[in-house]
DNA sequence: TTTGCCATGTAATTCGTTACATGATTAG
DNA sequence: CTAATCATGTAACGAATTACATGGCAAA
């Protein structure tokens, strides 16, 4: 049994408070809006808009290009009351590059610091699109904007300091391997 | 199909290196040490240390609680062959807090505030852990140490910067909620 | 002797991705 | 007309957790 209840079904929910919109754009809206902490792929998505629809969370309208799900009165009901309980959980995500660094003596010399490298190398990037990101949501008229702008700053922070620990631990490798 | 192969097999040939031991004694062993990033529940490793015999990668040795698993040659090889493969994803973790925090406009008065409090209540515990973790790993002598100590910093540095994000974020939201 | 830890495992269930398949509409 | 995009979906597969079930051994 999963620790979690369908998160899917929230996060459906959730985007759907934008506008009501179709399964494929809502997979679009997921992606550049939360893409960076949560990801769904439509063989999630199109079972968890029937699930809801069959449960009267969302209502669907249209056919064809003008087909879009909307929210249900039950459905805005069923998510706010979601987002006051507790979060759950607090999993730790299971980082590869973390596994390869921890059995980083048994990997042959520069391996180890290559992976890291590697790593680093995204995070720059990363951070320029994530600071466009934030710049746009602090123009943003939109009173979610400011709920918005503190998931980016949360990228923001955690990618700045990941990348300063990759800066701290190349030297600390390669002088490892000196040996 | 998944976009990793197992990884599990991994995490279980990477404690193994450390010396031959039982499944349950694995269980423990993976918890403590890599715990914090990683994390194996019965239901996987029972089957995996099984798919591992039959695939020659650990072979099994005595009997009730003398009972050890090992590495044999061709586990170290195909360890090793893991760990010089380039790091395969960078998936983004699914934050359920960060979710809510998206849509926190939808909750009631405090409630995301509240979240974010609580997750920020967590956070000291668990860094004055992790620093006495890195404390004990910096004093001990074994060749891995300096590898295993560069994930508790990993830890130590995405503690803290969470723990800074929301020491930035409840302030606004409470700011967002006077009106 | 009974409590607790060591130890191994299974069953049910859910989560989630990828690859495949299909078709309508629209812009060039 | 034709290529790209919008749109919906299914099938296969594997990852993973939880709860359940069982038993030996050792210490108090």
């Amino acid at each position: 049994m999963p620790a979690r209840e369908s998160r899917t079904g929230y996060a459906v929910l959730g985007a759907l408070t934008l506008e009501p919109m179709s399964g494929y754009r809502l997979r679009a809206v997921l992606e550049q809006s939360v893409g960076h902490f949560w990801r769904e792929s439509y063989g999630q998505l199109y079972p968890t808009l029937r699930r809801l629809e069959a449960d009267g969370l969302v209502a669907t309208e249209g056919r064809g290009r003008a087909r879009v799900h909307r929210l249900t009165e039950a459905g805005w009901d069923e998510l706010r009351a979601w987002l006051a309980r507790p979060v759950t959980g607090h999993e730790p995500t299971r980082d590869e590059l973390l596994l390869k660094v921890f059995l980083g003596r048994h990997a042959g010399p520069g391996v180890t610091a290559a992976h890291v490298a590697a790593r680093r190398r995204v995070l720059d990037d990363l951070l320029t699109s994530f600071e466009r990101t934030e710049a746009e949501v602090a123009a943003d008229p939109s009173p979610d904007a400011p709920y918005w702008r503190l998931t980016v700053r949360h990228g923001i922070a955690m990618t700045r300091a990941l990348r300063d620990w990759c800066d701290e631990a190349l030297p600390t490798l390669e002088q490892l391997e000196d040996r």
